[in-house]
Formats: structure tokens, C-alpha cells, sequence
DNA sequence: AAGATAAGCGAATAAATATTCATTTCTGTA
DNA sequence: TACAGAAATGAATATTTATTCGCTTATCTT
């Protein structure tokens, strides 16, 4: 017997995302996805029920990936401003390379196929973050703010930035990056 | 002979950004529209060609009176701290009183019915904003860094404080709003 | 007040899209 | 190598949604 292939599973995903993308999530059917991904309709029913579970399924593999990445190379024992910053930096690193997957987390938020369940998941993925925000509160570093709030402008400002450079298309330069990390952490800081 | 009602496109309008903010532009069809707006399906085909046209219309009328609001009560003689405050707040106020508007217009960034027509018109909307920016970049207050960058980033923090706030649905503190402005005035002085 | 003209209606139609299914193609197991 | 069982296919079907159209209603003009 055959069995199900995982690397299809991203073939289906990188097709949507990169449909979305494009066309947003309003213009995509399913027979785009499966002509993109280079497989049959029908193939997609084998690996989701239907269009509300492909979709919930690759808004969870997103935020998942884009929150996994975050944290790597950060250490409760470094700094707190350097720490702070490697973080950002890959956040920013990583919607750079993943423009597809920003733009579909954007327009998921708004739509009828996210359910309250996978919402929940999202938001429990979130709680890393407000760990490192509280703790530059803690050490008198960061504003004593809402933390959500601080959190929030955080990642809309990466969120603008990723945006701003991708409709401007141009590289962002190491300065530009720096600048925006400066007007980030001028806003946070105490 | 009738004539058409300027009313009607106004209930059109509405019922379209109401419906968008609840499940977004994905989720939305003529039939939806119509019934929220309390009309005839067919009515709706008397004041827009199409689906299209209906959502472009939108979204330039949408665009047009965000902008519209921002400038209210802002003169060239004032102190340009104060000015940039009246401004930022105009935009905040208009944007909290119409987060459905917002939703919209985010949606529509990536959706397949925004013409390019549409989209360059959208832009010119922005110039006075570039304006603004560059006056205080000039009078020294402002960092010296790309102004569309700066732009981006004061209209992203907005963004995030309108949806933050909506979210968690709480009504926002005076104490708040003056808490992100300076967030987001640390983040763009000199 | 009568006629003309366009708005307004909503069921009927056309078009687009999701989903199913009979059939074929693989591939793991014995 | 042969068989079993699941994946893969894509045309056919079901469903949803946009758009049209014959008709009714409103209101402007004279």
C-alpha cells in the first residue's frame, strides 16, 4: 500500500501561501492550490477534509514556525537589550524570508475560516514573548506599560517594516535595519 | 422619473464594512450585502457594475475619508510637536470609531479587486503625510531616516494600538493613547 | 393628474467553485 | 513477484454565488 507523503503536505501549503500572497485569501480556489502545488484536486481531499481545514492547518503551521524561530540563540543569562535584539532580529529575519506567510496571518485574522479553537492556539503560542517583554520590565529596561500593548508595537513595527521593504522592493539594508531596531527599542525602552 | 438615492450607497457601504469586519472579504457575497443593507440583490447592480466596482469604491472612499480627517485642526504655524500630536490623534480617534474600516482596508491590500488604477490613487492620498514628516525632519526634530520608513512605522504603531485595542476590547484610557504617542514620538525624535 | 423614466425587486439563470467518486497508479508486505 | 490497500487522478456533480431580467413601484416633469 501507498502512504501519505508529508512532503506533499508542504507542496499544498507553499502553493497557498504563495497564492495568497498574490491574490489574498479571497481569490484562492482550489483548484488553484492544486494546479500550483502541481497535483490533482481530488489530492487535496486525501490530505484535508476540506478548504476550512487546509486553511486552519496552515495558519497553525505558520504562526507555529514563525514563533519556533524567534528565540533561537536567546538565553535567560544574556543580556537583556542583546537578548531583546536577537530576538528581533529573527523575527525580522524570518517574515523577510516568509513575506507569504505575513500577509496570510493578516488576512486569516478577519476570516470566516479560522475557528475560535485555532485562534486559542495561536494566542497560547504568544506567551514566550510576553515572558521576554515583562522580563526587560522587570530589570527596569523596558517600559512599565500594558506589556500586550508594548508587545503589539513591537511586532507591528517589524510587521510595517517587512511590509514597507516588500512593496518598496528593495534589500533592506543592514542600516535600514538598524534604524528600525533603534526606533523600536527608543519607543520600549524605560 | 426616480432618481438614485446618495443614501443607498452610503447603506451599501456600510453593510459591506460591517460584514468584512465580521468575516472578512473572503466571507462576503452580494447577497450578504444586500441583505444587510436591506435592499434587493438586483439593487445593488443599479448603483455598482459589479462586485468589483462595489469594493473598489470602497476602498477609495474608505481611503479618501481616513485621510480627510487627519488634517483637521493641523496649521503650518503651529509648533510642529503639537501639530504631529493633532494629527496622530485625528488619525487614532478616526481610526477607533471606524475599525471596521480598517479591517477592510487591510484586507484589501492583497485581495484580486484592487485595481492598480485603484492602488495609485490610494497613494497620492499619502502625500501630505510624507509632508508632514519632512517639515519635522527639517526643523530637526524628526530622525533623518527615510521618511516613507518613518511613515510606515507612526501609521503601523496606530495600526496595532486600533486592532490591540479592539481586541482585547476594553474602552482605551486617556492615560493609554498619551502612553503610545510617546511610544511612538521616542521612537521618530531626532 | 398622467405619462415617462429610472429605481427597486427577487426569482431565474449563468458562472464559478467545492466536493465526490469511479478508476488508475503506486508501493509496502508477504 | 503478486496482492492489498491506500494515494492519486480529473471528470462529473453539487453547491454556492454573481449577475440578469421581466416586472412593479416610486417620483420627477409637464
Amino acid at each position: 500500500m501507498k502512504l501519505k507523503d508529508d512532503r506533499k503536505v508542504e507542496l499544498i501549503f507553499e502553493a497557498a501561501l504563495k497564492l495568497v500572497a498574490k491574490k489574498g485569501l479571497s481569490g484562492i480556489t482550489m483548484g488553484d492550490i492544486s494546479r500550483e502545488a502541481g497535483i490533482a484536486t481530488g489530492t487535496l481531499y486525501v490530505y484535508f477534509t476540506g478548504k476550512d481545514e487546509l486553511i486552519n492547518a496552515l495558519f497553525a503551521a505558520s504562526r507555529a514556525n514563525s514563533v519556533q524561530v524567534a528565540f533561537r540563540g536567546y538565553e535567560l543569562t544574556t543580556p537583556f537589550k542583546l537578548g531583546f535584539r536577537t530576538v528581533w532580529m529573527n523575527i525580522l529575519r524570518y517574515k523577510l524570508q516568509h513575506f507569504e506567510e505575513v500577509v496570510f496571518l493578516e488576512q486569516c485574522y478577519h476570516s470566516p475560516y479560522i475557528t475560535e479553537e485555532t485562534r486559542e492556539k495561536a494566542r497560547e503560542l504568544a506567551v514566550p514573548f510576553f515572558d521576554l517583554i515583562e522580563r526587560g520590565q522587570q530589570e527596569m529596561l523596558i517600559k512599565t506599560a500594558d506589556t500586550g500593548l508594548l508587545l503589539t508595537f513591537m511586532m507591528g513595527a517589524i510587521n510595517e517594516l517587512v511590509k514597507q521593504t516588500h512593496y518598496s522592493n528593495e534589500t533592506l539594508s543592514k542600516k535600514k535595519i538598524d534604524l528600525t531596531f533603534d526606533l523600536c527599542w527608543d519607543a520600549l525602552k524605560a
